[in-house]
Order: C-alpha cells, then sequence, then structure tokens
RNA sequence: GGCGGGGUAGCUCAGUGGUAGAGCAGGGGAAUCAUAAUCCCUUGGUCGGGGGUUCAAAUCCCUCCCCCGCUACCA
C-alpha cells in the first residue's frame, strides 16, 4: 500500500462573522462527496475545513458582544462544527486561525516572503470611511450634495495613509500567466480561468499585506505595531494543516500540493491569483486546482438578509431529509453555474427520482425476496444477456464516474447513475419476476439475485452523496461493511443463502404541505 | 467601454460539420412485484435574427439583438 494515492481537498476557511447558510454548505458538501467517492476509490485522503477567525470586524463583533475575541471566534466557530455534524460531513481536520499551529505557520511563510525580499514596507494610503471601516477605491467613491467624495455607503470619508507591507505582487505577473498557461485545468469552470487570466494581464498592483488600525490578527514577525491582513493569514490555512512550516513532515510531502480547492465565485481571485503567487515567492509549490461553483437563489429571488430570505441548511435537513437535501443541491445544478432552490423542485426530486426511481426500486426487488424466497439471497442459474448488461452496466459506474468527479460535474455523476436506475427498474418489468413465479422460480431468482445485486453495487455508487440511506440500502441486502468501496462492486458479490433484514423503504416520499397552498 | 460566457422542445439542460437529444411537464397504452410507485409509446423545436463558407452547419466565418460574469486589495 505504499503507492496508495492520495489527495488533499479543501474548503475555504469560513468567516466566523457569519452564520452559517446554504452557501456554506454547498461548498463543503461538494468537498465532501467528493473527498467520500475518492476515499470509496482507494485514495488516501484529506478533507479540511474550519473557520478564519481574524480581522477587524471580528474584533469589532466581539466587543459589541462584551466579550474577548477569542471566546466570541470559540462560540462562532462551534456552530460551523455543529454544521458539519449536522450535514455529516467527512472532514478529517477542522482548523482555526487563531490556533497555536496557524499563527506558526502564518508567521512562517511571512518570514520566508521577507527572507526573499517579496515583502517591503511601504504606506497604504487611501479614501477611508471612519464610519464603514474601510478603504475605498476612487473609482467606488460618489459625489456628495456639495460635491465633496463620499464612500458608496453615503459615509463621509478621508484621505489616509498608514505603514503597511506589501506583496511584491507586480512581480509575478508573467509567472502566473505562464503558470496558468503550463497547467490548464488550475482553474475550473473554464469561464472563471478565462476571467483570472484577463485580470492578471490587465496588470497587478502590490498587495497590501499587514495591517496597524487593528491587533486581532497574527503579529507580524519582527514588526509588532503590524498584523497579517486577511488573504495571507487566511490562506495560508492550507499548508498549516499539512503540516507547515514543516516542508519535510511526512504529512506535508504527502498531501501538499492540494489536489483541490473549492472555493464559491467571489473568492476564486484570491485562491487563483494571490495565492499561487504568495507560494511561488515563498519557494512553495501551488495548488494543482481551484473551483469556483455557483451560488443559489431563493424560489428565483436573490438571497440577502435583508429580504429575509437566507436557507438555512437545518430547515432543509428538518423539512425534507438530510440525503434527500444533498441530492438535490448536487443534482439540480450543473456544478460551477448558479442555481435555484424551490420547494416545488426538491419535492420533484426527492419524490419521483429519490422514492419512486431508486428507492422503490429496491422496495419492489426486496419484497419479493422477503415474501417468495424467504428473505435469503436468491441463489443464481446462468446469467442471460440481459442480467449481464444490467449488471455490466453497474460494474461500469465507477470507471464513468471518475473522470466526471475529478471534473467535479456532480450532476452528471448522479444522472449517469440514474440510467442505470432506471434500466433497473425497466428490467424488473419486462423479467416481471411475479409472473415467473408460477411458471420458472429458478429464473425468478436469478432475475431477483441480479436485481439485489445491481442494487448493492447503485448503493456503494451512491454512497458519497448519500451516506445515510445508501448505508440503509446496504444493510437491506446484507452488503458486509468491509465490502462496501468500490473495488467490491467486482470482488464481493452477494452471497447466495445470507438471511436479510425485513424490506424497509428508505426514501419517503414528501408528505410536509404542498407549497403552493402558502407563499 | 474592454475582455469573457451564454441565447437548442413548456421548464432545466446535453450536443463543436453529416438525417435535432435527455430528464421533467403534456397525451395514449401496458402491467400490478412495489413507497398508487413502474414500464412502453407519443405530442412538441424555422437550434436568438440576418448573411456567408461547404456536397453538408446548432456545430466554422461575418454582422446585429438580448441575458449574464469579470474589470483588484469588505471578508
Amino acid at each position: 500500500m505504499a503507492d496508495q494515492p492520495r489527495y488533499y481537498i479543501t474548503t475555504p476557511i469560513y468567516y466566523v462573522n457569519d452564520d452559517p447558510h446554504i452557501g456554506h454548505a454547498y461548498t463543503t458538501l461538494a468537498c465532501d462527496a467528493l473527498a467520500r467517492f475518492k476515499r470509496l476509490d482507494g485514495f488516501d485522503v484529506h478533507f479540511l475545513t474550519g473557520t478564519d477567525e481574524h480581522g477587524q470586524k471580528v474584533e469589532k463583533a466581539a466587543a459589541d458582544a462584551g466579550v474577548d475575541p477569542q471566546s466570541f471566534t470559540d462560540q462562532v466557530s462551534q456552530r460551523f462544527r455543529d454544521l458539519a455534524e449536522r450535514m455529516k460531513f467527512s472532514n478529517d481536520d477542522f482548523i482555526r486561525t487563531t490556533e497555536p499551529r496557524h499563527i506558526e505557520a502564518a508567521q512562517a511563510i511571512w518570514r520566508r516572503l521577507i527572507e526573499r525580499e517579496e515583502i517591503y514596507l511601504g504606506a497604504y494610503a487611501g479614501w477611508y470611511a471612519i464610519r464603514d471601516e474601510a478603504f475605498y477605491g476612487e473609482s467606488e467613491l460618489i459625489k456628495g450634495p456639495k460635491g465633496e467624495k463620499l464612500a458608496p455607503s453615503g459615509a463621509p470619508v478621508e484621505w489616509v495613509e498608514e505603514p503597511s507591507y506589501f506583496f511584491r505582487l507586480s512581480a509575478w505577473q508573467d509567472k502566473l500567466l505562464a503558470f496558468y498557461e503550463s497547467n490548464p485545468d488550475f482553474i475550473a469552470p473554464q469561464s472563471r480561468r478565462n476571467e483570472v487570466v484577463s485580470f492578471v494581464k490587465g496588470g497587478l498592483q502590490d498587495l497590501s499585506v499587514s495591517r496597524v488600525s487593528f491587533t486581532w490578527g497574527v503579529p507580524a514577525p519582527g514588526d509588532a505595531g503590524h498584523v497579517l491582513y486577511v488573504w495571507l493569514d487566511a490562506l495560508t490555512n492550507y499548508i498549516t494543516a499539512v503540516g507547515f512550516p514543516d516542508t519535510d513532515s511526512a504529512s506535508y510531502r504527502k498531501f501538499w500540493p492540494a489536489d483541490l480547492h473549492m472555493v464559491g465565485k467571489d473568492i476564486l481571485r484570491f485562491h487563483a491569483v494571490y495565492w499561487p503567487a504568495f507560494l511561488m515567492a515563498a519557494d512553495l509549490e501551488p495548488p494543482k486546482r481551484v473551483f469556483a461553483h455557483g451560488w443559489w437563489t431563493n424560489e428565483g429571488q436573490k438571497i440577502s438578509k435583508s429580504l429575509g430570505n437566507v436557507i438555512k441548511p437545518g430547515d432543509l435537513i428538518d423539512t425534507y431529509g438530510l440525503d434527500q437535501t444533498r441530492y438535490f443541491l448536487l443534482r439540480e445544478v450543473p456544478f460551477g453555474n448558479d442555481g435555484d432552490f424551490s420547494r416545488r423542485s426538491m419535492i420533484t426530486r426527492m419524490d419521483s427520482e429519490l422514492a419512486n426511481d431508486y428507492g422503490n426500486l429496491a422496495q419492489r426487488v426486496l419484497s419479493m425476496i422477503a415474501k417468495n424466497l424467504g428473505g435469503v439471497t436468491p441463489t443464481p442459474g446462468a446469467f442471460t444477456a440481459e442480467d449481464e448488461a444490467l449488471l455490466g452496466a453497474a460494474a461500469a459506474l465507477p470507471a464513468k464516474l471518475r473522470p466526471l468527479m475529478d471534473a467535479q460535474t456532480f450532476h452528471e455523476a448522479l444522472e449517469q447513475i440514474w440510467v442505470v436506475i432506471r434500466a433497473s427498474n425497466g428490467y424488473v418489468d419486462r423479467q416481471a419476476p411475479w409472473a415467473l413465479r408460477k411458471t420458472d422460480p429458478d429464473r425468478m431468482a436469478t432475475v431477483l439475485y441480479v436485481l439485489a445485486e445491481t442494487i448493492r453495487r447503485l448503493a456503494i455508487m451512491t454512497t458519497p452523496f448519500m451516506p445515510d440511506a445508501s448505508g440503509a440500502i446496504l444493510d437491506l441486502v446484507a452488503a458486509p461493511a468491509d465490502a462496501r468501496n468500490f473495488a467490491a462492486i467486482a470482488d464481493a458479490p452477494l452471497a447466495a443463502g445470507a438471511a436479510l433484514p425485513a424490506p424497509k423503504g428508505v426514501f419517503p416520499r414528501y408528505q410536509g404541505p404542498d407549497p403552493e397552498d402558502d407563499a
């Protein structure tokens, strides 16, 4: 097993100033499905998520709440852990930027950049709005009634200069472009890659990477007045978690560079431009790929706190079920695109695809086995061409899904599984085992075996997306606990004669109120 | 403005030179093992408009119209 392939996948670290919402759940869910898929496919996976806990906003929110920043972040960070638990996320680690291991790593990358003269001391100047506690670019300003400059929020601005360290981003433009050129899959989807390349081609300015205006951050080594600013601190978490600054450690050598940073489209630039530049400047390897996914709308409407239409993952789980929610989010939208959450669509997929197509397939087959074959895995006779075709279609799924998962086309991966589910229902109808019961019981046993075996294979394939329900189906066909991975699809067919538990539905139909009734 | 993505059946989308596809929705039929679930057949498109290249274009070229994204230091 020395050559076991490895896979390192990360979510962004979430800013603790926010309550967990569907966007957080979506990003981590995509990573979870991919991480689980890779584990079932024999990879040694490291799946990282966590929270970003520094910055002026956190400092202020803590002050407003009357607690120290550390206690504040302890509380809020916990909400993200709770979300991960409710969503059954399988992350191997949960990193917090306030942990000593991270502060050490962030300071180490800072030192490397200073040593290589990639960071220098200068002054940050700009239009600052005290009320907003934010700097604005010249182009963002609006004109007040007297022609004075105002922030977009209407707050007065003043020209402020403060000392700041800068990263020589401008020096990395050509190297970044060369990197994109030689790594065409580094940024996905393709349209996002175009945007990034276009942005970099437009010219890069040096980047302010320290602040003196607040203290809740990682202290800059060698200059106590400065804390590391924003992204240099946050992005470094990805190497902290695999052992940086010890680049000789087993975990760093094993897992870095990361295979995939999953991000929302709003933070692509930081991951696709700044991060590889920081790393190359520090003489470290850049990650292999960054995927920027889209946003959800709610019943066609943009989601915002002011509209009050924020979608809470917990509400979806309560209303539709965990696996149903996981399935919908990954099936409804071509991954990478924006998508719309509508109750109508959620219920349609939950009922017709999960309950009717998949759940009922298992139920109808297992019921026949229970009633006609004593609840024991049937003993098959010789397989017909049609038997082989169905079994073969299910056996081919791992190979079919690998490239789709590597391209993060989760919706298409699920569609390919459903092609086999629909084929299975067609097979049931054509073989009509209920008729064979009287005319050819041996053939009926063979048909039901083929179906049970196909269901076993399907349930292994759906495990990354719907771990609970898939596990329940595998229980129903008595698949051994140690034979629930992709290798077992070919290697561990159902053993004839095994006693099966009583069939039980795993995907209930939607029982709640009709969404057309209110709203 | 510049750069980029997109405009294909009622809906969501696949399809990059060779007789228009899938799922859902609609219509008809079959079956009755099953969570009244399933299966089969079927209606439906001038592939945004116009022009061009080609034996042949949704697919290549030109042009026009419409939608969306990016155009930096809030995370």
